[in-house]
DNA sequence: CAGTTCAGGTTATCTGATGAGTGCCGCCCG
DNA sequence: CGGGCGGCACTCATCAGATAACCTGAACTG
């Protein structure tokens, strides 16, 4: 597997550590391409051309180290990059794993939040949401093949079940959008979302927690599936934007 | 300097390396916190309390060694780990810079997109453009206040001008579009657009380099502005869209 | 056959040393 | 007096080697 991946390996580090900067070709006078940034692209470059999917194993650190010629810090350094943007996970004791493919020409969008005050963070994403989200079931209205629509509805089912029983179902109203942008087949609704979502919860529960939020919002979402079932893409916006101001007031309560 | 520094930083590492596991304290049972993760939580937590702004200088890698009780490498790690987020930049030989202040609630969300074809890459970003393009158009058009719409106005004046001029207005467009998104007065979507339309440029450029798509997106962005005037959020999302369209049509066209 | 133990592989982290830019400060020369 | 030029101090970049903690699966035991 090391010799593999050697062979297949495609950077070429510009010079060991002993020779002169004066032997670095004229390529770019960017600033400080260090030898890190060359690991990273050489990294994604093999993740490529190795056609590696999500879950796959990457080489060991050390076999890394060895095939690139660099210390072991310097690899580390690189996953921590991709960990970073969240496109690969290292598991102690066993490995470093693909969580998804990346490529040169990856998207990477960091955002940073000032959240001086926790209810306009929350207000502002919810903003972003509110366009991302009703687009999304737009297109999801328009795209949807009737396989789609199955699976968005059978998790509506779910959903509804889950939440007769148990008051709340917050995992399964997130796979409920998820289904809709799924259908969109167009990943970056999804990961978006996903992203998004995640970071939300991270102070969210409170507001979601509350029954309350599960029961005002509930029609809306019958009516976004019937919406989408009817490819009607203007209703499906509209029923979206109706569950967003249910978020919406409860964001504005929880503040008080 | 490193005193004040280490007397501000509020992290608490769980024990040194040394110390047997079982002194931990019972915190959390979460699957591997490690120490690097608590790194780049104390960095974040620090340059949120020392309330440091873009451009200022961090601690020395060697400082945040001996204030944090943990080794260089680990240091380096979660430096870049925000670098990797773009949140921060080090220059070699002269120390590590803030590039936008971060917080602990920072949202990342890297996206990623399988470059396969070309084509389908730019339409699916562009899907996803044109849910928040036109939002924050809406949302502009609620919040912008007068003097939002002066310099709207004025970064509209200068890309026909410089349209007549050159025949091409590339950076103005931007310009343009950034100065709506500013008047949302959610820094969110200048951070989103910025980012996508930063990738998209990379490889954009030609179909907008032909001047026929700035001549024929032209007169939407003067209905637009006065969309945005009239604070009219329904009409600045129709003509956001018809700009969009000309895009779509560019794209469509341009892998013929 | 189920539960336990153990070995080998892997990440996590520390330490110490060296290369290599940057910037400032003082010395020297005109 | 002013400007350059070297040198020192500081900082990041990287390497090498040594532990510690951890995971997995296979061999082993009851």
């Amino acid at each position: 597997m090391s010799d593999q991946f050697k062979s297949r390996l495609p950077i070429r580090i510009w010079g060991t550590m002993k020779a002169p900067i004066s032997d670095r070709p004229l390529i770019r006078p960017l600033p400080a391409m260090d030898r890190a940034r060359q690991v990273t692209d050489a990294l994604a470059e093999y993740v490529q051309s190795a056609q590696l999917k999500a879950g796959d194993r990457l080489p060991a650190e050390r076999e890394l180290m060895a095939a690139l010629v660099v210390g072991r810090s310097t690899i580390r350094e690189a996953i921590r990059h991709f960990q970073a943007l969240g496109v690969i996970e290292t598991r102690k004791g066993s490995g470093t794993y693909l969580l998804k493919p990346v490529s040169k020409a990856t998207i990477h969008m960091p955002l940073s939040l000032d959240t001086g005050h926790l209810r306009d963070a929350l207000l502002q994403t919810l903003e972003v949401r509110r366009g991302i989200e009703c687009e999304a079931c737009m297109v999801a209205a328009r795209k949807r093949t009737d396989k789609d629509l199955i699976l968005i509805e059978q998790n509506l089912n779910e959903m509804e079940r889950v939440h007769i029983e148990k008051g709340t179902s917050g995992p399964e109203d997130l796979a409920f959008h998820l289904a809709i942008y799924d259908a969109t087949h167009n990943p970056l609704f999804r990961q978006l979302l996903e992203q998004m979502r995640e970071t939300f919860w991270q102070f969210w529960e409170h507001p979601f927690e509350r029954e309350d939020f599960a029961r005002r919002s509930f029609p809306f979402h019958r009516t976004l599936f019937n919406a989408i079932a009817a490819r009607d893409a203007e209703a499906a916006r509209e029923e979206t934007l109706k569950i967003l101001e249910v978020v919406e007031e409860d964001i504005k309560e929880m503040s008080k």
